[in-house]
RNA sequence: GGGCCCAUAGCUCAGUGGUAGAGUGCCUCCUUUGCAAGGAGGAUGCCCUGGGUUCGAAUCCCAGUGGGUCCA
C-alpha cells in the first residue's frame, strides 16, 4: 500500500529549487524555497507576523482584493463566472449552505455527468460555515461568511465518457498560478510554505497543499484524483482505501478576506473587511479606549490565533495564558476584549444574514430557514449585550447594501418581522421563567436540570437566560456542563432501520431500452400504438395479480414532479387492460395494469383525456400561482413543494408572514389576469448551464433535474425547469380559485387551489353550502353573516336567561317547600326531591336548599338517573358517600367533595326507588360519622 | 422531515374527573379632585373544533385547527 508522498514531488518544485522539510514543531512535511526553514509556518508553530507589517505591496479593500485576484486568473487563461447563491439547496439537495467554491460544481460536474460552465474557470464564491460560529470574533481570523475564490480545472483521460475530456492543467500549473498571484501582489516567495495535507471528502480524495505566509493560511490547493475503492492502493486518514480515477479536478480555495487582511495588517480580519461597520458599532456601544488600553488590545490580537475553540480545551485557560504573556490581569484583558469580540461577531453575522435573506432564505423552523433564525437571534443578543441601540435590520441592510443586493426592502422587512417574533418569544419565556424561579426560590431549591431542558427544548430559552432571570428573584440554576448533549439525548429515540429498498431490481428491466415518450411532442394526444416489450408480474395492492407493462413508446405520463400518473387502457387484438398507475425507472416507463396484455403484442393505448386535461390545467396553474405569489409577496417566494391533482392542487411557498385573506385574493386576482391574457405556454430543452446563466437558479422551483439538457417551461414571464405536461395557452385553464392558505411550517405557506372545471365545481359547492345555511336561517345568502351573528348573540343571551331562570326556579322550589319529602337527619331538615331537569338545575336547586340550611337530595330522570346531594356546613353527612350509594342503585357511580356531590346511572326506572330510600341512606351516613 | 410544549374572561395566566377562577382592564357608585391613587359593587366565558372514555370531561384518550420551540 503506497502513500501519497510521491504525489507531492512536483516537477515545478524540482525546477524552482524547492526543498521538502519536516516541521521541527509539529512534524508536518512542507515545501519551501528557503532551505534553512525549520517550521511549517502555521500557528501554533508560529504566531502571526503580518499584523502591523502588511504582507503585500499595497493595501486592498475586500472589493479591490477580489477584483485583483479574479483579474490575475483571467489573465492566466481562466474564464470568470458569477458566484452561486449561498443557499446551496437551490441547486443540490444534499447540503443546505454553500461552504466552498467547489460546491458550485457538485455533484454533476465533479462526477463528470455535466460539463463545467467554463474550463478552467475562476469564481469568487460567497460561503457560510455555521460550524465556525463559536470562533467568530475570538480568533481574529474566523468568519462565518467569507468569499472563497477558487480556480478550478476539470480534467479527464482522453476517450472517457465524461461531459468534458482532455487535460486542462494539473498540480504543477496550479501551484505555479498560486505563486504567480502571490508574486503579483508583492509577496517574497521565499517566505511561503506549501504544507502537505492529504484531503478526503465525499467519497473522493487527493493530495493537497495548505499555502502559508507569515503565519496565515492564504489558500488550499486540492487535487482530487482518487475515489473510494475497497481494493484501492491508497489508505487515507478516514481509514478507507482509494484508487486513481480517470478524471482529475483542481479544487483551490483562496480566502479573499484573509488576503485583504494580509494586505492591511490590521489586528483582526474584521477590521480589514468591515472597517465602517466596526467603527459604527464601537461608537454606538460607546467603547473608548485609553492609549494604554488600545495598545494592550492591539498586542493581544497578535496571539488571538491560538484561541481556536476547536483546538483549545478551555478558552478561559487559553486567554489566561495570553494575559500572562502580556503581563496583565486575565480579568482585565477579558473585560477589554470581550465587547470587541462581540462587535466583530455582529459585523460578520450581519453579513451572513444579508447573504441568506438576499438569496431568498426565509426564516423557519426547518432547513436553511432555521439556521438563519439561529444566526439572527444570536446576533440580536450580541447587539443587546454590547448595549448598542441599533435596529438589527439596519445593520443587515448596511451589509446588503455593500454586497449589492437589490431586494433590500424585503430583507429589512424579514429581519424586522423576525426580531419581533424573537421579542415575543423572549417575553413569553421571561414570564414563564419568572414564575418558575419564584416557585423554586420559595422552596430554596435550585431550578432542576429537567426544567431547564424543557424550557430550552419546548420554549427556546437558553439556560443562561434562565439564570439571569432567576437571579433577580433569588433563585439558582442547576445547569450541568453537558446540557446540550442532554437536550440531544432527548431527541434520540433510536430511529429504526432505514426502509427496505423496493424489491424489483430485475436485471431484465436494466436490459430494456428507454421508453420513447410521446407526451412532450403532443400534450393533447390521447391515442397511440405500441409494442409490448416486456411484462413483469407483480403483487397488487390486495394481493391480486398486477402487471408492469413496458412499451416501446408511450403517451402515458408517469408520476413525477408532483404530477400524478395518467390512467387509461391498452387494447390488444383479444382484450383490453386497464392502466391504473404509471411509473418511470431509469428512463423505462412501467404501466401498471390489472391484466396481462401479452409480451410481443401490438396494442393501442388510450389515456383518460378528461383526467389528463385536468392535470395539465392544474400543472400550468401551479406555475401561474407561484408566479402570482412572487408578484404579490415578493421575490423571496420559492416553491417548497407541490402536489397536483384532478380536483385541486396545492403548492407550498416560502414566506415570512402569514398570508391573510386579502393577500390571497390579490394572488388570485393576479393569477387570473395571466389566465385571461391567454399567453402561450412554451417548452424548450436548452443546455443546462446556458439556462442557469440566463435565468438563474430560480429555475429549480420544483426540484433539480439531472442531465446536460433541461426542459424549461415558459408561462408568461415565468420560467421553470419542469418535466410536466402543460396546456398550450393559459386561457385554457379558464379560472383559478384559491381555496385555502394554511401555514404548513413556519415560513412556509400552503396554497390550495382549483383550476378550470374543478374551480367552477368548488365555487358551486361553496354556494350550495351557503344556500343551505341561508335556507336554515330562512334568509337570502347575502344576509347569512349578519343573521348568523344575530342568532349567535341571541343564543348566548338566552343561555344566560335560562341560567337565571333555573336559579330562580330552584329558589322557588326550595322556599316553596312541600314538593319534596322532608326528613330529619342529625337534627337538620333534609329535603328529598325529584326535579326532572338537567344537571345545572339540580345543582341550582341543591344550592338553594343548602343556602336555606337544609340537606338536599335532588334527583332527575331527564337523562338517565342523576343525583345531586348538598350538605350545609356543620352537618355530619358525607355528600359524596350518599351519592355513591344512591347512584349504585341506578347502576352507576358518583362522588365529589363532602359538602356537594353529583352522581348518576343509566337505570332511570329505579330513580324513585332510590329516592324513596334516600332517607335511610342519609340516616346511615349521619350515624356513621 | 422528526420530537416536545401550548390553546380557559378584552389582556396575562391559575385550575387536582365533581358548582369555571385570579391579576389586570371594563361598567356603576363612593372617597379623593395630586401623577400607574383608595374603597364598594357589577358584567364578563361555545374553557379552540370534532369524536371517544365516564354517572359526570376545561381536566383523560384520539383526530383536526391555530400558535410556539428544539433537532436533522
Amino acid at each position: 500500500m503506497s502513500d501519497l508522498e510521491s504525489a507531492y514531488r512536483l516537477e515545478y518544485f524540482e525546477e524552482e529549487g524547492f526543498h521538502r522539510r519536516e516541521c521541527v514543531s509539529c512534524g508536518a512535511h512542507f515545501w519551501t524555497r528557503d532551505g534553512d526553514r525549520e517550521t511549517c509556518g502555521e500557528p501554533p508553530c508560529e504566531d502571526y507576523q503580518f499584523i502591523d507589517n502588511p504582507g503585500f505591496d499595497a493595501s486592498y479593500s475586500l472589493t479591490e482584493m477580489r477584483s485583483a485576484m479574479v483579474s490575475y486568473f483571467e489573465r492566466a487563461g481562466h474564464d470568470s463566472i458569477d458566484p452561486y447563491p449561498v443557499a446551496a439547496n437551490r441547486w443540490r439537495d444534499d447540503v443546505l449552505l454553500t461552504q466552498a467554491s467547489i460546491y458550485d460544481f457538485q455533484p454533476h460536474v465533479t462526477s463528470g455527468a455535466s460539463p463545467p460552465p467554463a474550463n478552467p474557470l475562476v469564481v469568487s464564491q460567497p460561503c457560510i460555515r455555521m460550524q465556525d460560529i463559536d470562533n467568530v470574533g475570538k480568533t481574529g481570523r474566523h468568519t462565518m461568511a467569507f468569499e472563497m475564490l477558487g480556480h478550478h480545472a476539470f480534467n479527464a483521460d482522453e476517450g472517457t465518457d465524461y461531459a468534458y475530456d482532455g487535460e486542462v492543467y494539473w498540480k504543477d500549473t496550479a501551484v505555479e498560478h498560486c505563486e504567480g498571484l502571490l508574486a503579483d501582489v508583492g509577496v517574497s516567495l521565499d517566505e511561503v510554505t506549501f504544507i502537505e495535507d492529504p484531503w478526503v471528502g465525499g467519497g473522493n480524495a487527493g493530495a493537497a497543499f495548505e499555502v502559508i505566509y507569515r503565519g496565515l493560511e492564504l489558500a488550499t490547493l486540492v487535487f482530487m484524483s482518487l475515489e473510494r475503492d475497497p481494493d484501492g492502493e491508497y489508505e487515507m486518514k478516514d481509514g478507507h482505501t482509494y484508487a486513481e480515477m480517470d478524471r482529475r479536478v483542481v479544487d483551490t480555495g483562496y480566502g479573499v478576506e484573509r488576503w485583504t487582511w494580509m494586505s492591511q495588517g490590521t489586528p483582526t480580519v474584521y477590521e480589514a473587511v468591515y472597517p465602517d461597520t466596526i467603527d459604527f458599532l464601537k461608537e454606538q456601544a460607546g467603547i473608548e479606549h485609553t492609549d494604554e488600553e488600545a495598545e494592550l488590545v492591539h498586542r493581544a490580537s497578535k496571539h488571538a490565533g491560538n484561541l481556536d475553540i476547536d483546538e483549545v480545551a478551555d478558552i478561559e485557560d487559553a486567554r489566561a495564558g495570553i494575559a500572562a504573556e502580556l503581563g496583565v490581569d486575565a480579568e482585565r484583558l477579558t473585560e477589554l476584549v470581550a465587547p470587541l469580540e462581540d462587535i466583530y461577531a455582529i459585523a460578520d453575522h450581519s453579513r451572513v444574514l444579508a447573504y441568506m435573506f438576499g438569496d431568498g432564505i426565509v426564516p423557519s423552523n426547518v432547513g436553511t430557514g432555521y439556521l438563519a433564525r439561529m444566526v439572527l437571534r444570536r446576533t440580536k443578543r450580541l447587539v443587546d449585550d454590547i448595549g448598542a441601540d441599533v435596529p438589527l435590520d439596519e445593520l443587515v441592510d448596511m451589509q446588503a447594501d455593500r454586497l449589492g443586493y437589490e431586494n433590500r426592502d424585503t430583507i429589512r422587512s424579514i429581519v424586522r418581522s423576525e426580531v419581533e417574533k424573537y421579542g415575543e418569544t423572549l417575553e413569553r419565556g421571561g414570564r414563564r421563567v419568572e414564575q418558575l424561579a419564584e416557585e423554586y426560590a420559595d422552596r430554596g431549591e435550585p431550578i432542576p436540570t429537567d426544567e431547564l431542558i424543557e424550557l430550552y427544548d419546548s420554549h427556546g430559552i437558553q439556560p443562561g437566560m434562565v439564570a439571569d432571570i432567576a437571579a433577580d428573584v433569588g433563585a439558582t440554576v442547576d445547569a450541568p456542563d453537558d446540557f446540550y448533549s442532554l437536550v440531544a439525548a432527548r431527541h434520540d429515540d433510536g430511529d429504526g432501520g432505514a426502509a427496505g429498498g423496493d424489491g424489483g431490481g430485475d436485471d431484465r428491466l436494466a436490459d430494456l431500452p428507454e421508453t420513447e415518450t410521446l407526451y412532450y411532442d403532443d400534450a393533447y394526444g390521447s391515442e397511440f400504438e405500441a409494442v409490448v416489450l416486456d411484462v413483469f408480474e407483480r403483487e397488487g395492492e390486495d394481493g391480486d395479480a398486477a402487471f408492469d407493462v413496458v412499451l416501446d413508446q408511450t403517451m402515458f405520463y408517469p408520476e413525477g414532479g408532483g404530477q400524478p400518473a395518467d390512467t387509461g387502457v391498452l387494447t390488444g387484438d383479444d382484450h383490453t387492460v386497464d392502466v391504473i398507475d404509471v411509473q418511470e425507472r431509469d428512463g423505462v416507463v412501467l404501466h401498471r395494469t390489472t391484466d396481462n396484455p401479452g409480451k410481443g403484442e401490438f396494442v393501442r393505448g388510450q389515456i383518460d383525456t378528461e383526467r389528463r386535461r385536468r392535470l395539465m390545467a392544474h400543472h400550468t396553474a401551479t406555475h401561474i400561482v407561484v408566479y402570482a405569489a412572487r408578484q404579490v409577496l415578493g421575490e423571496h417566494v420559492r416553491q417548497a413543494g407541490a402536489q397536483k391533482g384532478v380536483d385541486s392542487s396545492r403548492i407550498d411557498v416560502t414566506h415570512y408572514e402569514r398570508v391573510d385573506r386579502e393577500t390571497v385574493k390579490e394572488i388570485e386576482r393576479v393569477a387570473n389576469e395571466i389566465v385571461r391574457a391567454n399567453t402561450s405556454v412554451q417548452c424548450e430543452w436548452p443546455d443546462r448551464h446556458e439556462a442557469e446563466a440566463e435565468y438563474g437558479f430560480d429555475l429549480y422551483q420544483g426540484g433539480i433535474p439531472a442531465g446536460e439538457q433541461i426542459r424549461l417551461v415558459h408561462v408568461d414571464d415565468d420560467v421553470q425547469a419542469c418535466g410536466g405536461t402543460h396546456v398550450a395557452r393559459t386561457g385554457e385553464i379558464g379560472s383559478i380559485k384559491i381555496l385555502n392558505a394554511e401555514r404548513v411550517q413556519d415560513g412556509v405557506e400552503r396554497l390550495t387551489f382549483a383550476a378550470g372545471a374543478a374551480a367552477v365545481e368548488h365555487v358551486q359547492g361553496q354556494e350550495d353550502d351557503l344556500r343551505a345555511a341561508a335556507e336554515v336561517l330562512d334568509v337570502t345568502p347575502t344576509e347569512v353573516p349578519e343573521t348568523a351573528e344575530r342568532f349567535f348573540t341571541e343564543w348566548k343571551d338566552r343561555g344566560k336567561t335560562i341560567d337565571d331562570l333555573k336559579e330562580q326556579l330552584a329558589e322557588a322550589r326550595a322556599s316553596g317547600g312541600g314538593a319534596g319529602e322532608e326528613v330529619d337527619v342529625a337534627g337538620t331538615t333534609a329535603v328529598v326531591q325529584r326535579v326532572d331537569g338537567d344537571m345545572d338545575e339540580l345543582q341550582a336547586t341543591a344550592n338553594a336548599l343548602v343556602d336555606g340550611g337544609q340537606v338536599a337530595v335532588v334527583g332527575s330522570g331527564a337523562d338517565g338517573a342523576q343525583f345531586v346531594v348538598g350538605v350545609p356546613d356543620g352537618v355530619p353527612v358525607n355528600a359524596g358517600e350518599v351519592v355513591g350509594e344512591l347512584a349504585a342503585m341506578v347502576g352507576g357511580g358518583g362522588g365529589g367533595p363532602p359538602d356537594f356531590a353529583q352522581g348518576g346511572g343509566p337505570d332511570a326506572e329505579r330513580l324513585d326507588d332510590a329516592l324513596s330510600r334516600a332517607a335511610d341512606v342519609l340516616g346511615d351516613a349521619a350515624s356513621a360519622e
